[in-house]
DNA sequence: ATTCCGACCAACCGATCGGTCAGTGATCCC
DNA sequence: GGGATCACTGACCGATCGGTTGGTCGGAAT
């Protein structure tokens, strides 16, 4: 008896703050910073609205919390990518692969970031380094075998043609979702395969 | 003095409705519809809130109006594409160029579009058979030339790899301008450029 | 001359917004 | 056992939200 009360409450162990933080990520994505109001976010989480101020100075502040939360995400997935001897071809196919499977995984702070991308208000914003630094390491990746790829082909333009194709994408797959069932486009496993073949080896014939 | 005022008064001869839905598509794609107030909406328009629910039943009709404009607005564009006799990579070069330089004539009415499709909240939306057909325009156009294409390699495939990269581009535009002045990315019209001989012959050497 | 109608507006409505505040109960320190 | 600190709450604040109401005004129709 004590003992599934117990059970109940290490299964639902999260502190106040990180319910909080989890539900901010999941409600912003879909509704955007104004969409939301601090009470949803509070009753999503469990808590009463002046809970979500103890912690947080402003709805403006869990916002930028929550923001840097996502892009932080992002950095520790690059860490497990193993590239070390591979070729180009190999080095791309896995990281549109990892790439797309990290969106896949964490929707709702992929979708925050893109929301944030398309609103074009993270100028000054101190995410802005996070997501430049992100890229730079991607670059690094393509850049050790950048002899292998054709001249005047940058490797910060492959990066960016990659990352951007996945995460458009991720951004549309409801668009797709309906032209894939009715057969007018290929699964997502078969578009990613002949999307890696087009980047290696271009749409004209031989 | 009586042409005087003529003038003036021709010089600014938009009605108010026009006038609302010009403003109403600059704020919601700054914005975004939660970011932005009908009043707000009104007052840059020159006109009172109420005469915004005179012309509109609600703030979601006006919103869903300034969503469809902007969607027929690129049919329009569409139409303007001569492709008639050309090869499969003058298309392409083509289809670049004139996509990007649309975006960047109608950037209030592009954002406004690629917000809604990182909200997802597009999928049932009427504005989503306009963007199909659209994008089934562009399909046929590249299918015209499908025998130029590589085996295995589907004309709705490049058209999405195409406007998925413009459309990309455009929303983060703001993240590359200071790559850009850092010498870290190539200018614009290169870029446009090494991505066109990119798709074509992908990023292998040969 | 009167009626009608669409464009337009000031003033107002209830609801909800972000944010504040005074206070409660548990825990730890001395 | 008495502070001090902590997470937390209900009640409240002024401002603003989307939307409504009653009415003015000028021009076209009758």
């Amino acid at each position: 008896m004590a003992s599934e009360i117990a059970e109940q409450v290490s299964a639902q162990e999260k502190t106040s703050l990180q319910r909080i933080l989890e539900e901010a990520e999941k409600q912003f994505s879909e509704r955007g910073f104004d969409g939301v109001s601090v009470n949803e976010v509070a009753n999503a989480a469990g808590v009463c609205k002046a809970n979500v101020f103890h912690h947080f100075a402003s709805k403006q502040e869990l916002y930028d919390r929550v923001l840097a939360r996502s892009c932080e995400a992002f950095a520790g997935e690059l860490d497990g990518w193993q590239l070390q001897g591979r070729s180009l071809a190999e080095r791309l196919a896995q990281i549109v692969e990892s790439h797309e499977a990290f969106l896949r995984r964490r929707p709702h702070g992929t979708r925050l970031i893109l929301r944030e991308l398309s609103a074009g208000r993270l100028d000054g914003s101190p995410v802005f380094p996070l997501l430049q630094r992100n890229f730079e390491r991607v670059v690094g990746m393509l850049a050790e075998v950048a002899d292998e790829l054709r001249d005047g082909i940058a490797p910060a333009q492959v990066a960016r043609l990659v990352l951007s194709l996945n995460l458009f994408g991720f951004q549309s797959e409801k668009l797709d979702e309906r032209r894939v069932a009715l057969g007018a486009l290929p699964s997502r496993d078969e578009a990613r395969r002949q999307l890696i073949d087009l980047i290696l080896h271009g749409v004209l014939q031989r």
